[in-house]
DNA sequence: TTGAAAGCGCTAACAT
DNA sequence: ATGTTAGCGCTTTCAA
């Protein structure tokens, strides 16, 4: 049987509310009566319910972690460096994942009265308004990956950064015709690595026609498959370019699968550049040259942001420094 | 402002538990009625609150996953297929991960009055005694990999089978002299891989001395470095055996780096099998040989059994089926 | 320093 | 067919 607040205050022989003081710490109490109730506490090994507390409270000591997919490593290793430090100031965190539901989700947590969400997920599988119903029902959020108001805190990586770095090594090995593969639509102004990408490429004085804009198609998956596709595309064209960045290290893991299986040479024939820096980048053959992001210190900042804004409100827009990492998947293109 | 039941009464002009009534559909309301409260409802937008429903009905259609590392795309994928599926049945679920930790998430697990519990997790994180507190509190469980007593429903991957499909692809290449990677220690019986693995080796003939079971280490992560770790010892011993099989992909992936690195060649001089089939491990280079395992399946079939638990009380065993994927790090051993 | 009592928003047993 | 009422287990205001 469940032991409630009343057993307790029975076994130590005080009122029931003496009970939620002396475990709150939430008045003066006398030496002698807290030591009566901790004593109950333990003997009867008695723990506060968190659904009725938070009904009183409007706390829930549960904060939600929207992601686009929790099957991509990318997305698990954020997961678990958010968690990680949630659970450190004693946080419960739901994971809500499946790309098609995000909405669903969204109108979920206000009922489930979450203390704070934070959404890191492509923007095309969730909308903004419905954002806006969490701020409005008094759940702090925190965005990755979005155009945000000023009302909304966020922390974003430095892709602008990492684009350059990127363009900037493959320039450095003489490369001048460069595709982006991209997961979103060309027009998409939710992620700056597009923006990034043309700009470094202009800086660096790159032809305008030599550098191609492959885009995703709705539902803007991406993914091993999307990477794959965007090889043979390229092959279809007859290889105009010598090199490739993508969207993420799955899209470019499966480009390079694809290229490899057409008899394409990574990086001989073709340099691939990923973004994330999964765990696995570094452990495949070759080694995945990447714009590695700082997983850990996204999800740690996110939770920390979140965790500033539930306790004094204040809403503050991070940024990620983001690092190139060279590793085998680039080289200098091949003469002809 | 948050809208309550109360809100929906008046604007319908009925009583409250009359909203209840109709929503739940738990007694019989005169078409009229219905109608004047839905329209209530539809425009206030009224969403009953969860919390205080729990309160009162003990169910708060929320349920655990309890991982060992979300961070590892294997249970990343299983989280994936379990979510989708409570997703449709309108459950919430809460991914608990960090391994140290998961003793600690058993414990608030109860105070969160969740309606049920899946553990597929190293049986070394936590204690079979806290998942016992669960089932006393009525919170329904189901745990893969970990032994568990029959009242305790649980879904496993026949590992014996897999690694008897393992061995003989090895041995029909020829193979005598192989290798286990164990992430767990050698005594340990949780698992049935070492089980299987040294059962399908007697089964095909292969002499005991030629078998090598390589033990992990407490805390018994099974990761890339794990696998590395492994690779290290059997190049210090002068490569005995043309062939290993590993606990996960993940080790598997770690030691064919290690083994890159020291100029040892796979499958030439040594073939790999990894065990999970992790997404990854068909788009690397050379494309991973392993025992896939089924995530889609054990995932939606943890649910299920789940689901069933709650609804009926029924408390099952399953097994699922595994495969080995035949793939490029496994061929003949070079002849010497 | 402690106790009593109201109420969080809901469900369900009891009345009408 | 509908309304009234008693809790669920807790926090917190008000009283002593």
């Amino acid at each position: 049987m469940k032991v409630t607040r009343s057993d307790v205050a029975k076994a130590a022989g005080v009122a029931p509310a003496t009970v939620s003081y002396v475990l709150n710490n939430s008045r003066q109490i006398s030496e002698k009566t807290r030591k009566k109730v901790m004593d109950a506490v333990n003997e009867l090994n008695y723990q506060p319910d968190l659904i009725a507390r938070g009904l009183v409270t409007n706390q829930t000591m549960q904060l939600a972690l929207i992601l686009s997919d929790i099957g991509n490593p990318f997305y698990g290793e954020i997961a678990r460096a958010f968690e990680q430090s949630a659970l450190e100031k004693g946080y419960f965190v739901s994971i809500c994942s499946g790309e098609g539901n995000l909405n669903h989700y969204l109108e979920n947590l206000v009922r489930r009265h979450v203390d704070g969400a934070v959404i890191i997920a492509n923007p095309t599988h969730y909308q903004m308004e419905n954002v806006k119903k969490l701020v409005d029902n008094d759940i702090k959020v925190v965005i990755s990956g979005n155009q945000v108001p000023d009302q909304i805190a966020s922390i974003e990586n430095d892709y602008i950064s990492g684009m350059e770095q990127a363009l900037t090594h493959l320039s450095e090995y003489g490369h001048r015709r460069i595709a982006y593969f991209s997961c979103f639509g060309n027009q998409s102004r939710y992620d700056t690595r597009i923006d990034g990408f043309i700009s470094a490429a202009e800086k660096l004085g790159l032809h305008q026609s030599d550098i191609l804009l492959v885009e995703g198609k709705p539902p803007y998956h991406s993914d091993l498959e999307t990477g794959k596709e965007m090889a043979q595309e390229i092959i279809r064209r007859g290889m105009p370019v010598t090199a490739a960045v993508c969207t993420n290290d799955l899209m470019a893991m499966g480009a390079i699968q694809e290229f490899h299986q057409a008899g394409i040479k990574v990086p001989e024939d073709i340099s691939i550049i990923g973004c994330d820096d999964i765990m696995l980048a570094s452990a495949m053959i070759p080694a995945l040259t990447t714009i590695g992001i700082d997983k850990e210190k996204l999800g740690r900042g996110a939770f920390a942001l979140l965790y500033r804004q539930i306790k004094s409100g204040e809403i503050k827009h991070e940024k990620v420094t983001v690092e190139l990492k060279v590793r085998s998947t680039t080289s200098k293109p091949a003469v002809r």
